[in-house]
DNA sequence: TCCCTCAACTGAACCGGTTCAGTGGCGTGA
DNA sequence: TCACGCCACTGAACCGGTTCAGTTGAGGGA
């Protein structure tokens, strides 16, 4: 940090200018000259500084990245942590990093946007987790700061979209399951403010109508384990219960699996479960789940890209598909029973309330 | 951003410096003059520019985290994510944001590193996982980058350290299963090379020692779930084989409670299993773990504290201790099996190696 | 030989703040 | 009434790069 643009045109025996055009590889100086400052440089271990460059050229050489979601949730998503690495090994290749905010409490994620566009910390930003009418869309066009979403949000968005389809990995596991033998499909949904939760919930619906099944074992929960236990509580109280249920993710699927276990229903011989995101803990579960293989470290990548490209001017506009996730098939899934359905153990559904509550806070 | 602190200056009627004064809070202006300025700035939007900021007070006004692991132990861990959320809390109250680098690459990490400190894009970082001997010491004093460690390092440190204790969880780990009768309790250790892995170790030995007993049921693993399913498959042979084995973190304790299910033990029935970081998930196993929970988002709180304490000079530069983890009870644990120990059913070694394998990829 | 062109390079302005030396005016004490 | 000190504020330098208008000198064409 201490030599400077100075020390090197001084001891190059040229101007600043000089040396930034060397440095930059642009015309203005000969080939000659910019070996030999390219040389002085060397020697003198110079490193131009991020903070003059930045002010110099308007921008923060850094990307944003705001999470809005409960710590606890987050630490057992397995999507950030490879969707952050999809990501870092975009920007090791440019010269950017990236700034991470964690939002926790209501109306942080609004200030941590401002936070970052205010100061001109970054010069974009990757949208995830994206909302139905997503609010987030218009403040960043108020902050005009550039970004990329990751699905294409359902309101009028003027930023490209990476996306990964949500369809067919559902519409396997549904098939898969039918192909079993079940034909009551329960589906366990994320928050339906996502519109990753409402687009597993409509392929899930138009699979099982596809099948000339109803699909009316719907419970909505909210992406967390005690939504998941509640949720599967729900629908095992139905008189028709589910002998198979598709969740939204991992983390409702092994609540529920644990749930409808603890309630004597063995699993997949009197229930079969799926599970979505494969995180690794699922494969030792007890079964181990059946569930949907994505590729969060590539959609990370992907998404940087995409967002560098708009940043410098090179991205076509078009929103990118990337490719689907597919069905892994494990023990959690498997024949339909062949008799009526075991009922779930009589109780009341005060006392069923109760216990599903009790499982949840151990 | 487009509104600059000249254009404040000129609206309000005085010079930048002034303006620069005003909103800094420092003595050369009247009250009268300061808060017709901030008026002015109010009305006009202006936000201070970072970078320029960044520039003349040659502060980066961002804290650096370079995570070094694998992105799949990362999307298990849940650790990063809320340590990450508690630093999160800490900055949202100072106008600093944090600049995450994750390098999974062998070679990345020192890159990172230096990729932070080259430009001065961070005015410090914060050192998770530290090692044996751990190189980056080093490696940050060359960079003459301020730095907190997560405890202290064994080699000679010049950083303070945030430190939260790992003795007391596992020693009262290990009293738990004593005092449910076992004796040939077993260890399975992370990494060594991380003095996390090194210090767990010694405290079930220490625990052990202090019961008379000899702690030789110790098979090193890498905190990852495959490691797991090799270890425990390794102590699971030994003739005296454990009735209870201490797991230095939730993921190998996970994969090796499955493992052992798979090889037609009970757990706790024929072994009780007790893992370490309280991850959510961890209640929802069949049976729940009993654990360590830890408190993350704390130590990430502190640490960040500490570390910006240090920038700006008020550091006692005295280590900060966090309250220890406490452990968490749940079924995996039980009373030590009364009879002679159940083998684990005959195979040879290779079989289970193969077994093992084949747990670990399914 | 002279003029023109163009490549190579310089010097200075600029980005938007901070900071410091200097200046002007006012109040106070003798 | 005057000298002095101090408060409030200004103007300019500075942080370390980028960029642009100019300058210089070499080479080519007529």
């Amino acid at each position: 940090m201490a030599v400077t643009i100075s020390d090197v045109a001084h001891a190059a025996g040229v101007s600043k200018g000089a040396v930034s055009y060397a440095l930059n590889n642009q015309p203005g100086v000969s080939d000659a000259t910019r070996g030999r400052i390219l040389q002085v440089a060397k020697e003198l271990g110079w490193k131009p500084s991020l903070r003059a460059k930045g002010l110099s050229s308007a921008k923060a050489y850094a990307l944003g990245l705001v999470v809005a979601r409960d710590p606890k949730l987050l630490g057992t998503d397995p999507f950030f942590p490879a969707f952050i690495a999809g990501i870092e090994t975009t920007l090791a290749e440019h010269d950017y990093t990236l700034v991470l905010s964690v939002a926790t409490a209501p109306g942080a994620e609004e200030r941590a946007y401002r936070k970052l566009a205010d100061g001109g910390r970054v010069d974009g930003v990757i949208l995830t987790d994206v909302r139905h009418h997503d609010s987030r869309i218009g403040l960043l066009r108020e902050l005009k700061l550039p970004a990329v979403t990751l699905n294409r949000p359902d309101s009028d968005s003027p930023f490209p979209a990476v996306s990964m389809d949500d369809t067919d990995g559902i519409t396997a596991a549904v098939e898969h399951l039918l192909a079993l033998g079940h034909v009551r499909i329960g589906h366990v949904g994320g928050a339906q403010e996502y519109i990753h939760g409402r687009s597993r919930r409509r392929a899930w619906e138009a699979a099982m109508a596809a099948a000339g099944l109803a699909a009316d074992l719907f419970a909505e929960a909210d992406f967390t384990a005690p939504g998941g236990v509640a949720a599967t509580a729900e629908l095992l109280r139905r008189p028709d219960r589910p002998t198979a249920i598709v969740y939204a993710n991992d983390l409702m699927a092994t609540s529920g699996q644990s749930f409808a276990q603890s309630q004597g229903l063995s699993v997949p011989g009197d229930l079969s479960i799926t599970g979505y995101d494969n995180a690794e803990f699922t494969q030792y579960l007890n079964p181990p789940l059946t569930t949907i293989a994505t590729d969060p470290m590539r959609w990370g990548r992907v998404a940087a890209q995409a967002l560098l490209d708009q940043l410098n001017g090179t991205h076509s506009g078009e929103d990118t598909d990337l490719q689907a996730p597919s069905l892994l098939v494990r023990a959690s899934t498997g024949p339909a029973p062949s008799t009526t359905t075991k009922p779930v153990p009589q109780q009341s559904p005060k006392q069923a309330k109760k216990q599903a509550k009790k499982h949840t806070n151990p």
